[in-house]
DNA sequence: GTCTATAGGTTGATAGAC
DNA sequence: GTCTATCAACCTATAGAC
């Protein structure tokens, strides 16, 4: 690993901690909606404290997302070891799916909540859904038609979609996880 | 029909125009990212005269989630009309799926933008997330296990998934409503 | 590292003339 | 129906003491 996780800086606490509830707020209320106030209070310091950490309120969200980056380059490296053959695509989806972390569905309820700050991060080229775009290429042929393509974008994105699916039921996040392993399955059906 | 759809009450062009532009503002930037004054301006009107319109903001977003209720309606009357049989859902979910307008899309495309806002209209009881429950609770018995009333869920929510695939790359709207349907059809696949 | 105090700007909303 | 003028409340961010 060339560099060190910014989150895991060491003798920085009180980092780790505002980055954790910064999540939990920013998911609640939007990026928007969350005041750099409302973060301090929740932790019990000032806003001016917070300012000691984070250049701004923006770099708090670059940090959070800068996070996800390493599971993502894991499994490309992974991908690269595979031997090819038509199945790969499915086990590379499942593989992806069945190591959805607590962490991960967390990042996932963050992004649906903040789509507009996660497209302005897109735009700068510094998001998860970009880095994806390597692990699809690897997977469908470049030639394949463009609904190929978007359906194993799909595939990966099952767990992302149950959650949507499962707002507002009582669904635990087992069955969630379960039912996107399923339709993992289904979209990777070979035709 | 019942009721006069509140955006085409006659003699209030305004009105329309208004609902159009806030729609593509909270899409782009979100809900509490767009002022009032944004929507004021790219009308060429002032925030005063929108006021006279609509009582808040939150009236405009109200009035833009109220106008998609009708197409839920009527898909539950179509529905009741149906002989049941095991194949309903599959029919039902690729009725809805092949009816997406690009209204529609709009729509999804805000609900993206928007989840924060789309959350807190769900607890009051006004979204269209709760109001179909009602649709999976005909297709799907009751006693069936949850992750089959969640698959149930995806096949309606293709589109939305595969708009979310889709972003950033430059996949048409026809290829993405192709591999909504071919999502459907495999999340329909009787087991 | 944390604080108080405050600058400098934007927000949603209202009053009242025309 | 649209405007100008204005408000209190809120925001991000900085300066400087401790």
């Amino acid at each position: 690993m060339p560099t060190e996780p910014p989150s895991r800086r060491p003798g920085s606490e009180t980092r780790a901690e505002i980055l954790r509830v910064a999540l939990e707020l920013f998911t609640a209320r939007g990026y928007e909606g969350t005041s750099i106030r409302d973060i301090a209070e929740a932790l019990g310091i000032t806003k001016s404290s917070l300012y000691y950490h984070f250049a701004g309120k923006e770099a708090i969200i670059r940090a959070l997302v800068d996070d996800r980056r390493d599971e993502l380059d894991a499994l490309l490296a992974w991908i690269d070891e595979q031997p090819p053959g038509p199945d790969l695509l499915r086990r590379t989806a499942l593989r992806w799916v069945d190591a959805t972390s607590p962490q991960r569905i967390r990042g996932m309820r963050f992004a649906h909540a903040n789509r507009p700050m996660m497209q302005k991060l897109a735009d700068e080229g510094g998001d998860i859904r970009t880095w994806f775009d390597e692990v699809v290429a690897r997977l469908v042929p470049a030639d394949a038609p463009r609904t190929e393509t978007l359906r194993a974008r799909m595939a990966f994105d099952t767990v992302s979609a149950a959650l949507f699916a499962a707002l507002g039921t009582d669904a635990t996040e087992a069955e969630v996880l379960q039912a996107a392993r399923a339709a993992t399955i289904a979209l990777t059906e070979p035709r």
